[in-house]
DNA sequence: ATTGGCACTCCAGTCGTGCGAGTGCCAGCT
DNA sequence: AGCTGGCACTCGCACGACTGGAGTGCCAAT
């Protein structure tokens, strides 16, 4: 068994193997560290390490590395957040103020996030399984062309371009905008998809020629519907992934693709589960059956007005996880702030 | 002077060259290519070749490789064309084909694009400045808050929220779109933000608070008109650059940052100049300014109903040109077709 | 002008060597 | 029982020497 000893070694083995990305030995750690003991001790300390296989030996010469599992028992166990710097602090309070819709805040706060920790930075827009539709317009462009505009009260606004071959008149027009609003305002998304799934399968399905545009209407803003269910991110900083190389054995390759197909990512977010304080980690191979078997990625619930989502970062496996996960918090509650604010402007 | 055949010997090079990543002796060339005369002979067209620049020698004993002069005489002497094969073109089709807004086609034309080529694609949003308004719309949201939605005849729709304080009661409202309406339906898109801030700034500046609410929605529209102005890009493939690691000597980190700040490519895309085709490359050296020095982008233009844009890739110096070449053309006639006929259905 | 021949250069791979960091183990100490 | 110093051992890595081969430049001959 590892005595508490053996944790502190393996913390300390964490810490300095970020810092110098090199292998770390036992004579570099009482060095580093006031253990007050020798390092043959730690010596056998690292034997025992090895046994649960927290950490593991490059070569049979050389010093030690953190498993995936070593991170794992590091963060759940042995990390303390590292609280952030004023000029941190002030560095996300100057990025995220100011007004704007959702886009524009959460653009914002993945730059934000980018630059203080130098990884990939990912904001999950909210969730849409709570969210009410509160807006329905119609906007006639002529020529048969419908501008078809759903809001919701998390403040996401989406628009959709869609042919219906016809141009009605005004009457006609305020009569499916007044219709489409009963359907669906004050209703979750939810909820409206399935009422417009109804509607469209229900008795009036075969209604006059004149009725088929609407249903193409209708389809239009189900289909804006269905986009606000699937979540959606943004993301920044890919740059990162390249600057030191070393970070990565293999490629970046799957990594930029990664971020490129976005479906990946969003369900690895999704995934994760998050301890007491809404913080989350996956490390490494966790991340295997993703194609991200070198990476790790620290996530932080946010909340935007009741509807649960999540900042985070990714980086590889090595990265400094107390930083990082104290930055993602700060972050997520200072997004979670702003997000209040304005629904309380509302 | 470099003779006719020396300049064929420059294709061979160039050609190996993208072909096997290896610099390319005289003795590969005799064997690979017919040319009907000794490696000797090769070896002096070399050295003229060497002599005016246009390919270098890594080590004095080690086959030559092109300079970005050499890339250079190869693109705009030497460079054939290849057409597409039948599947190609299909391939084409099938990702462009299927209605949609602006946006949708353009992002499906960049996913074609970075499939066909494996390299970066990029397409340029079409250029403004000749763009008009065609409608303005204003939602109220309630609360104060406004969304504001200016469609232009290119087919680009772009919606902003903005917080102005108050609500109005409809007749109000439909007075400030009326306003808004004559201001600015019609006109091209720079005419109209001349046209606002004029009057932001005209004898009605000292009107009365209702004004001021009016003013802020103004703002935002002209928020919007400057947004169209700046062109804006769509990029896909990305991850392509990390494939071939071997591609780029340095770092990728500069190409991603460039990807990233997308201002630098909109830059280097503009003035890039074409041949009487529509077709340009800036190659190597000469995206120095960029931050590209080992990347080179192709680009076709592409005619948005009335408005120049741009569809290009951008890969490592060393790339297929003749392929890149003909499929970015392929890709922007296709393009210019799509936005024809969805023209002709307004 | 083209060619075959030849001497020369220099990269890339291989092998051997020595060094140093780090380990595991053990006997002795507290 | 746990800790420590010591010691032999293992490897990875950097360095240098050597060699093979590809490719060049030049020259005299055609």
């Amino acid at each position: 068994m590892v005595s508490e000893r053996g944790l502190q070694v393996l913390r300390a083995i964490v810490q300095d193997y970020v810092d110098t990305r090199e292998p770390v030995g036992s004579k570099a750690i009482v060095e580093r560290h006031a253990f007050g003991v020798s390092a043959a001790t730690i010596r056998n300390d690292m034997a025992l390490l090895e046994d649960e296989e927290l950490i593991v030996a490059p070569h049979t010469s050389s010093g030690r590395v953190p498993t995936d599992k070593g991170y794992r028992v590091f963060v759940d166990h042995l990390a303390e957040l590292r609280p952030l710097s004023p000029a941190q602090r002030a560095a996300i309070a100057s990025f995220l103020d100011g007004s704007g819709d959702l886009d524009d805040v959460l653009v914002r706060t993945v730059r934000a996030l980018t630059q203080l920790t130098g990884q990939v930075a990912i904001v999950q827009y909210p969730s849409f399984a709570r969210a009410t539709v509160t807006h329905v317009e119609l906007v006639q462009l002529g020529g048969g062309r419908m501008l078809v505009i759903v809001v919701t009260d998390t403040g996401r606004v989406s628009q959709r371009l869609t042919f219906v071959g016809e141009d009605f008149d005004d009457v006609d027009l305020a009569h499916i905008r007044a219709g489409l609003g009963t359907l669906l305002v004050g209703r979750p998304v939810r909820e409206g998809l399935q009422r417009i799934a109804e509607r469209l399968e229900g008795p009036d399905a075969q209604a006059p020629a004149h009725e088929r545009a609407t249903d193409e209407i209708v389809r239009a803003v189900a289909e804006e519907l269905e986009e606000f269910r699937q979540d959606k991110l943004v993301m920044a900083g890919s740059a990162n992934l390249a600057r030191r190389e070393s970070d990565f054995r293999g490629s970046i390759y799957p990594l930029l693709e990664a971020i490129e197909e976005q479906v990946t990512l969003l369900r690895l977010m999704g995934e994760m589960v998050a301890d007491e304080h809404g913080l989350a980690a996956s490390i490494g191979r966790e991340n295997e059956a993703f194609g991200l078997a070198e990476a790790s990625v620290v996530a932080s619930d946010y909340d935007a007005t009741g509807s649960l989502a999540r900042v985070g970062v990714l980086g590889p496996t090595r990265m400094d996880y107390p930083t990082n996960l104290a930055t993602v918090r700060a972050v997520a509650r200072y997004l979670t702030r702003m997000l209040e604010q304005d629904d309380s402007s509302r």
